[in-house]
DNA sequence: CGATATCTTGATAAGCATCAATGTGAGTGG
DNA sequence: CCACTCACATTGATGCTTATCAAGATATCG
């Protein structure tokens, strides 16, 4: 409780100051800003789940959030990983095609559908930028669809390690916080927990990376990561 | 040659006489037909390439394309099937982000990118009607996703053949027509060719499917198939 | 400091890939 | 018109990658 405290006043602040992925200010007074509402969700708690009424969309204003499908019997695949500035919730046809979680303390706006959908009538260039963020969002799902369908645990790994590096813009000393568990990446790469872990321990073996803790992984040869990402790795690996 | 030309024929009835999926009308005239020009494509043929300039936007008008990423080392994840009515090529950044083929002799409508924004920014309520439509792929490729990453081979093969069945208008005797070969099925769902092969033949030997032509799939047992796609399949499959 | 969830490591097995050979059908040229 | 050819599909034998089952280690939180 003291932590989401912490959050949401950070937030505040951010929200008040900070202009949006949309290119539209989210200061007092601006569209956005009138439509929208702030709210919190601790660690493993629902935002939206798949089948839900879809009455809002959120952007992510701090903190980390799990997208995801189900089948029947319980196996789950996450489809993505949100973090500030990203969009969730935005369902053409009213119903959420997904759930998404709090995977960390999370801080969003909320904006009512029927608000966000006026918008994108009435304010110029708008849907045209949610265009442009919906073909960058499926772009990244193509490519997970190559990791998933094509490439190997260890190909899989080394592209999620770069993946968090890549995002994680104060990571000064290539030093990525994975605030996720392994279960989570698992269901991301499409791989059971097992896998990963030891995927990662040879990893460490093999001096590419330094596990100070589970949380926290330190890249230490990201030239090779980025072969054994794109397939180009060695044999032995 | 003898049947491009037919195929374009067509075509051009097809033009001038449907409407557009994205609710514009393509009669002359139309914002749309002033600014599309007819192109065809003999099965195999490169409609562009994942890296080239994206200088247009193309409709499939007739026949199938095929959507796919390429590993360095010729790995192919093909990422969606295209038919009559489905955009290729919107690409934000200008870069086409994965590469087009034609499958059976396709019959494409072709907007200069330019022209085509100018639409997305001048015709009102375009720009929202691409996000429908984008939005609904970007869906289409997470469930995709949950298939690659956490469905067997015989799931895998049961949805295919339900989503083929399901897209085939004129199936009138549930009878699909797979155009494409097993090699295209086996680089969609993530699985060699073998493996699409066996899973066929052994629907076929429990009485789910019949084979007439590996091109020809009729569907004898939907319920049994629409379980196993799900994953709720008996544990003798 | 203790309880509990998470992570790691090990042994075994299953599913699918790989390698190899045979079968089949469409298109071509004799 | 038929045989030939070649691409595609099917079938079989074997092996590897990764899942599963199981146990122990570590981290986190109250």
């Amino acid at each position: 409780m003291h932590i989401q405290a912490v959050a949401n006043t950070a937030t505040n602040y951010h929200v008040a100051s900070h202009p949006s992925l949309f290119g539209l200010e989210r200061t007092p007074g601006s569209p956005l800003a009138a439509i929208g509402s702030i709210q919190s969700r601790d660690p493993g708690e629902t935002v939206f789940a798949e089948g839900d009424d879809a009455e809002s969309v959120y952007e992510v204003i701090r903190g980390m959030v799990r997208l995801y499908k189900l089948l029947p019997d319980g196996r789950r695949q996450i489809t993505g990983f949100l973090t500030a500035g990203q969009l969730l919730g935005l369902a053409p046809e009213g119903i959420c095609v997904y759930s998404a979680e709090a995977i960390t303390p999370v801080t969003l706006c909320r904006y009512k559908r029927s608000s966000f959908e006026r918008l994108i009538d009435e304010v110029p260039g708008f849907a045209r930028r949610l265009l442009t963020v919906t073909s960058h969002e499926l772009n990244a799902a193509q490519d997970q669809m190559l990791l998933l369908g094509r490439k190997s645990a260890t190909e899989k790994v080394a592209s999620f390690l770069l993946m968090m590096a890549g995002r994680d813009v104060d990571a000064a000393h290539d030093e990525v916080q994975v605030p996720m568990t392994r279960n989570d990446i698992a269901d991301y790469l499409g791989l059971t927990i097992e896998t990963v872990s030891r995927t990662l321990t040879r990893f460490r073996q093999d001096g590419l990376i330094a596990l100070p803790t589970p949380a926290r992984i330190k890249i230490l040869d990201r030239d090779q990561l980025d072969e054994l990402a794109a397939g180009e790795g060695d044999a032995d690996f």
